[in-house]
DNA sequence: TATTGTTATACTCTATAACTATA
DNA sequence: TATAGTTATAGAGTATAACAATA
């Protein structure tokens, strides 16, 4: 989970301001966002599920690797989904080492029904925005998914 | 910290999948922002810090409105900075319900060091992209912390 | 009574370390 | 030995509910 650093010191003071200005600012709307719990899965879970549906059969090493975060915490959200029966386990027939994610139609439904939910809150934010002003959140936040990867 | 709603059927489908990019893209980054701990404060931590260093003395009840947590959740982030030095409590000499938060020099010290630090992996990334991006970025940061307040 | 702050408690998400099963 | 996954454990950050002190 580490990344190579650049030396502090060629990093130009306005770039550090927009760097800070965006930490915090992506802090409070994540805080915002994790605020809107309408009962059903939680914004981990749901992630999941959108992947799970949009892009079909993963393994948990492939889950985790795509959003960014470690085995046991990609593990631990898979199983809530399993025991809910939003997601089945299936041993790859290739090598039983790999377990087999997918979503159930449980999943899909639940999955629809929380996401207009859940985005409910900031769609309607956006709503009070321009087109072009919409535009700009969906580059930013292209830009963002593309700097995670290295 | 409930937030009042919009029909969901008023909303259209192109912006119910921007807010759904948007909040996926902004967990993501706020989970590689957290994981770069370099041994300083922690980001909840040093948020308090750059806003007592920056707009001077501020209540408890000022700092969880600016940042839109709860009480009991800012209450244990600045006590975790007084704990160790960075902050001090004074009760204000007209109310003495009210506790007035300052940052120390030790604290500045902190905020400063921390902060160079915790942002050096974005603003490397920043580094990358060109000037009309940062720019880009910037103005969607603002727009995010915008739409925060109601 | 209303406001400011605090304490008690619980939950989500995340990580590292250690382990199991399979290749 | 190396890889895929799992379990155990710990910590950050957040919330709601209940409480205390002051206005």
């Amino acid at each position: 989970m580490s990344i190579p650093d650049t030396p502090a010191s060629t990093i130009p003071e306005d770039v550090v301001l927009l760097a800070d200005q965006l930490r915090i600012a992506i802090a409070r709307m994540n805080r915002r966002l994790r605020a809107q719990t309408p009962g059903g899965v939680t914004p981990a879970q749901l992630t999941v599920l959108l992947i799970l549906d949009r892009h079909g059969e993963q393994t948990l090493s492939q889950l985790a690797e795509r959003e960014l975060v470690s085995l046991p915490s990609m593990n631990r959200t898979v199983s809530q989904l399993v025991v809910q029966g939003f997601v089945s386990r299936t041993p790859s027939p290739s090598d039983r080492r790999v377990t087999l994610l997918q979503i159930t139609d449980a999943g899909r439904l639940e999955a629809e029904r929380t996401r207009r939910h859940r985005d409910q809150w900031l769609a309607a934010r956006l709503l009070e925005l321009s087109d072009s002003e919409r535009a700009q959140l969906g580059r930013a936040a292209e830009m963002l998914n593309g700097m995670g990867c290295r």
